[in-house]
DNA sequence: GAGAGACGATACTAAGCAGTATTGAATACC
DNA sequence: GGTATTCAATACTGCTTAGTATCGTCTCTC
């Protein structure tokens, strides 16, 4: 993936991976601010610099677009869950830290949740769209739930319910605090998170 | 508010007040399936059997008639939960019933979680509709807050943590559950709601 | 360095849709 | 009972925007 791909001393234009990824970067900005259906491919190929004429040569259209967008992102975010959980090794203190954490993700990165949201919404009502929702949730929860077991057993105690059961509520809560939160974040004590954690966990 | 109003022995033409109601229910059932900014004025004047002009004899536009939609059917809901919890006596097995109950309203009313986001993403991103937004959430939450203290006092227990906290998670934990539901049903288990809210109560 | 093909800019098309203007009919008022 | 007014249907306007067609230019291969 290095020797064989020959560069010219100096290029006058991008490579094509280069423009998807600028796209696809301009796409999470407008998409988030203005929502989906209200942005145009227009709006998007001008915030990175492009024209429209980029976005067709790049993807099929709008939904492929915003689809790929979402893809990469989700499995982005599962990848950072998944080493966040590896990297955790503190048994107790870890709802709470994982908690004011996670409140801080969120309010750092609510472009994100406005995107996911938007992305539920469209699966929600389209048969084939959902079905990969579901994919990609039902990893999510997996790797939660591994996670609640093996702490569980290396603490050496049960879990109060079944960890698939946990693991959803973790995901239902986390994305239920990021709406209340985006709504109006006085609503939302930075400890919240970690408090409800620790009375569902322990 | 009755005898004022005079009503001649057979009118050939409905009232104001019913071409509106029929229009806020076409407009549920509307948007609901299509989306707000999918649905075309014309679908929903379609779907209550009437034109675009009767929507503008009754709405600004809209946004005016989604907005109101959106207050009839929050006061609504609001008063549902209020009745429920003024009815609600069982201290112990309250939990339980209420998340089951709730698992159930979510997945027969589905629409309304369908609303209620679209509505959302548009608050987020409207200063204005957001002030609103929240006002209506800080009502729910106190009533939740207020029920949960009143449960606490008579069975002569401490909460587990503040009562708005809390309560916000009662209801971030009702929409995340709708999200995870409506995505894929078979991830929610119906006593799900009931275990979390037990754990977190208790 | 010449020909071929990839990329993306520009110009255009067609469709959808919010909102407006106008008209016809039912009701209210005198 | 006749006139004014309210209400909603119809017809129309203007604008936005996804997608397409075309054309120029950069880069790769030989």
């Amino acid at each position: 993936m290095s020797a064989d791909t020959k560069q010219p001393k100096t290029r006058s234009r991008p490579t094509r991976a280069q423009t998807r990824a600028r796209l696809l970067q301009a796409a999470g900005e407008v998409f988030a601010e203005r929502g989906y259906d209200r942005a145009s491919l227009d709006d998007v190929a001008a915030a990175a610099g492009l024209t429209k004429g980029a976005v067709y040569s790049s993807f099929s259209g709008k939904d492929e677009l915003f689809y790929a967008l979402m893809a990469e992102r989700i499995d982005e975010r599962l990848g950072l869950v998944a080493e966040a959980v590896d990297r955790q090794n503190t048994p107790e203190a870890m709802t709470s830290d994982v908690g004011s954490g996670l409140v801080r993700l969120i309010s750092s990165q609510a472009d994100w949740h406005l995107l996911f949201i938007e992305f539920w919404t469209r699966a929600v009502r389209d048969a084939s769209l959902r079905k990969e929702f579901a994919r990609h949730r039902r990893a999510a929860r997996e790797v939660i739930a591994r996670f609640l077991e093996q702490q569980a057993t290396e603490a050496g105690v049960d879990l109060p319910a079944p960890a698939d059961q946990l693991a959803v509520a973790v995901l239902a809560l986390s994305n239920g605090i990021a709406i209340e939160q985006l709504a109006d974040p006085d609503s939302i004590d930075p400890s919240t998170f970690g408090v409800i954690l620790s009375l569902i966990l322990h």
